[in-house]
DNA sequence: GAGTTTGAAACT
DNA sequence: CAGTTTCAAACTC
């Protein structure tokens, strides 16, 4: 394919379509076309505009679900356009024509691109604008990425844990498959979410049987990257990934060596120059850096010759970052759904492991089960989400409001996630990394070489990665005893990434399990018994997912959504309830007077809301009637119903939720990262409610992600600043969102909802609140780092 | 560690 | 939809 199609790839369309070589590619197998449409969607810019839609989850998956319907039929002659395939057009959306029109030269690229080495040159070659995007893809994927720590921190030995999300699906996806494949995977699960369950058995499908080796085939590491970074963007087109995977590798290199120099400064300084001079120059310059940087291209490029056995250890290292960027748009869902689903895939990857260097598949899991492990401890929370990400569900929020002892979260998460044998790496991927964040932080310089190393030497880094945590987690594991679990969550955070149960009856299948809650498997810590929520009975916990979420799919939503500061100020209720978040469904307390940790609005440090049918509520995060204490007001309650209560923990540990909270408005959003990435995620997950909420994370969940921003030192993170801005908003948004989803009447969430009643209230407040759409704004607004790609 | 309390989840 | 039961966490002793 070295051919002239390359100089066409910058053509325009139609050139490619006359020329000969398009009509042949058309002839060619159908997989290509798709491939195609889906990259060309990528290009589109109508695709980004198309990701909000995304964002409003629920009744944005019908509409999607309807599209892609729509597109199907409308493309028949095309059988090997699978309900998935439609799904990406149609989330198109708009661009229909044009993808088909992309279509060929999606295929010519791809042709390129597999050819080898020259990906990077083509993708350069096209013209200005798309090379521009691409790049700025890249960075937008980085500010995601975005916590530093996160980043760096996957780098490091603790790779485990960073790596988790992206690593995680990549790793898996990649591994198991090929990265143009693992491209459209991700396009899947993202639809999964829009789409119904039987796109979801298709893309299992797909996962199961595609091909193992295409990774292989890859003309190096970049590419897989790219596949991971087009996953989570899908918008990117080929020729844009291959661009991507350059300049995102150069701009990945330095952001390692900065961090690894300055961790802190660095990254930020990078992220911004690199988005002040989003120009060509800049990508030449990075391009530039690279082919200087033998040494970055051998680690990232230089994969090619060695390959599979590096590959695992640069996707690791990649992936991070195009995983972050990915966890960012799709945080929300990966947090839990990621993390079954994601099991699943991996595992029917572990089983057909055998085709592709076991080696591989072993470090791949490894890493995925560090993220697991993270994760499990939400939060989901991303990190899913996430644990998680933290997952988001309860865990992950808790985690984000709560993140009190980032440094014992750290442990939990990374004992727990070694102990824990998850399978979820993506959900867990982005709570986990950013709750370990800080642990990674401490970690830093050890991590940083490890990442110089580990791109030299894949398998050493993760050893070493799970050497680190182990210290930690032999404490983990001499705690066995639920009061002892008690104790560790209350110290390192209840909600954190790990969480553990106590199950007897219920065998984890059910919401009383927390961990089954926060959408991330039982564990070794677990005291369960008759425990079916693991991966080995991932068929289990995904039916019974969804027979859950069938009831009410907000489920496995976090329960608690927090509102920017700004946001409450200007929201009505939120001029009621102080509290900076709100619980979605309300409280029900009768006897707590929400004092306790029985109140769900409390556990989770927020205020009561309207909602809440709470009675006698003392909220010390804010009251039902509103007089609830803001801020630092809140505190004092809190502080003084501490001492009343003698709880020791309260006061120790609320307070600084608070205080975190509201000082990082990070932390207080639990907007974090994973949150964002939730609303950017299809809530589609619908169909697969597993990917639905999870944030996360929460953070869903990737609830961890909440935490390890919030938590994340400003050193580290600094880089993150920009993106906080943005995810304070975009908290906002995730609550409008969910609330929005599932509230308004349209969503019909609310309808299938039992809570809807409880939901309803905060809902309609915000939807006809100012603050609400003040949030919106600020959507838009934090969003067009995606848009301005688009815009091009 | 055992027992009680509590409120969400699940069931009817 | 309301009421009841089940469940597991939170809490107390």
């Amino acid at each position: 394919m070295d051919t002239p199609e390359r100089n066409q790839i910058g053509t325009p369309i139609s050139k490619f379509e006359d020329s000969p070589v398009f009509n042949y590619i058309n002839s060619l197998s159908p997989i290509k076309p798709v491939k195609s449409i889906h990259i060309t969607q990528t290009f589109n810019p109508l695709n980004f505009s198309s990701l909000p839609s995304v964002f409003t989850s629920p009744h944005v998956n019908s509409h999607k679900e309807s599209r892609l319907k729509r597109h199907n039929c409308s493309d028949p002659s095309k059988p090997e356009f699978s309900s998935e395939n439609g799904n990406k057009v149609c989330t198109n959306e708009g661009i229909g024509v044009d993808a088909t029109q992309l279509y060929d030269n999606s295929a010519e690229l791809q042709d390129n691109f597999d050819s080898g080495v020259s990906d990077g040159e083509a993708s350069v070659e096209p013209s200005g604008e798309h090379s521009k995007f691409a790049i700025e893809l890249p960075r937008t994927l980085k500010y995601d990425c975005g916590s530093p720590v996160c980043d760096p921190a996957p780098c490091c030995g603790t790779e485990a844990g960073c790596m988790p999300a992206s690593l995680v699906q990549c790793g898996q996806e990649v591994s198991a498959k090929g990265s143009s494949e693992c491209e459209v995977h991700l396009s899947e699960m993202r639809r999964t979410d829009q789409t119904k369950e039987g796109l979801e058995c298709d893309w299992e499908s797909l996962i199961s049987d595609g091909p193992d080796i295409l990774i292989f085939n890859s003309p190096n590491d970049s590419e897989a990257f790219k596949g991971l970074i087009q996953k989570s963007v899908e918008p990117l087109t080929r020729f844009c990934s291959s661009l991507m995977s350059q300049l995102p590798q150069n701009e990945f290199n330095d952001v390692h060596k900065m961090q690894i120099v300055d961790p802190v400064d660095s990254g930020e300084l990078e992220t911004e120059d690199l988005l002040a001079k989003p120009g060509e120059a800049s990508e030449l310059e990075e391009i530039d850096q690279l082919q200087n940087n033998p040494a970055d291209t051998v680690l990232y490029k230089g994969m090619s010759s060695n390959a599979s056995e590096k590959l695992d250890n640069e996707v690791g290292m990649y992936m991070p970052h195009g995983s972050k960027a990915i966890t960012i748009l799709h945080r929300g869902m990966r947090r839990r759904c990621l993390d079954f689903e994601m099991v699943g895939a991996r595992r029917k990857n572990l089983g057909d492991g055998s085709n592709s260097s076991s080696s591989m598949l072993s470090q791949s899991d490894e890493n995925i089960a560090c993220h697991d492990k993270q994760l499990v401890p939400f939060k989901p929370g991303g990190d899913s989400s996430q644990c998680i990400l933290p997952g988001i569900g309860l865990h992950l929020n808790a985690l984000a409001t709560t993140s009190k002892d980032y440094k014992n979260v750290k442990h939990e998460d990374l004992s727990s996630g070694r102990q824990s044998y998850l399978p979820s790496s993506t959900a867990s991927l982005h709570s986990p990394s950013n709750s370990q964040e800080p642990f990674l932080q401490s970690l830093a310089t050890a991590s940083s070489e490890r990442e110089t190393d580990h791109g030299e030497n894949g398998a050493a880094p993760v050893e070493d990665a799970s050497q680190a945590p182990a210290y930690q987690v032999s404490d983990d594991f001499n705690q066995n005893s639920p009061k002892k679990k008690r104790r560790r969550l209350e110290h390192a955070g209840e909600s954190d990434a790990c969480k553990r149960c106590n199950c007897k009856k219920s065998k984890c299948l059910k919401l009383y399990c927390e961990c089954f809650a926060a959408g991330v498997y039982c564990i070794e810590p677990c005291s369960c018994q008759d425990c079916f929520n693991k991966p080995i009975h991932e068929d289990t916990v995904l039916a019974t997912r969804k027979q859950i979420e069938s009831r009410n799919p907000l489920a496995f939503a976090p329960k608690v959504i927090r509102n920017s500061d700004s946001v409450t100020e200007i929201g009505d209720e939120s001029s009621k309830t102080p509290a900076s978040a709100r619980h979605k469904r309300g409280c029900n307390c009768k006897k707590s007077n929400c004092l306790k940790k029985y109140c769900e609005c409390y556990q989770g440090g927020v205020g009561c809301s309207i909602g809440c049918r709470c009675e006698g509520c003392k909220n010390a995060f804010g009251r039902k009637d509103g007089s609830a204490p803001i801020g630092t007001e809140a505190e004092l309650e809190e502080e003084t119903e501490a001492c009343e209560n003698s709880a020791v923990d309260k006061v120790l540990q609320k307070p600084e939720i608070q205080n975190n909270e509201e000082q990082n408005p990070a932390c207080a959003l639990p907007m974090t990262p994973l949150r964002i990435s939730r609303p950017m995620v299809p809530l589609p997950f619908s169909s697969n409610v597993k990917l639905s909420r999870a944030s996360f994370i929460t953070m869903g969940s990737s609830s961890g992600l909440y935490t390890s921003q919030k938590l994340g030192k400003p050193s580290i993170l600094r880089s993150v600043p920009k993106f906080e801005k943005h995810f304070q908003t975009v908290p906002e948004d995730e609550m409008p969102e969910i609330l929005r989803g599932n509230c308004t009447p349209s969503t019909g969430v609310k309808s299938s909802s039992p809570n809807s009643k409880r939901v309803s209230p905060p809902q309609s407040d915000f939807g006809a609140s100012p603050s609400r759409r003040s949030g919106r704004k600020l959507i838009l607004q934090s969003i067009p780092s995606f848009p301005s790609l688009t815009q091009h």
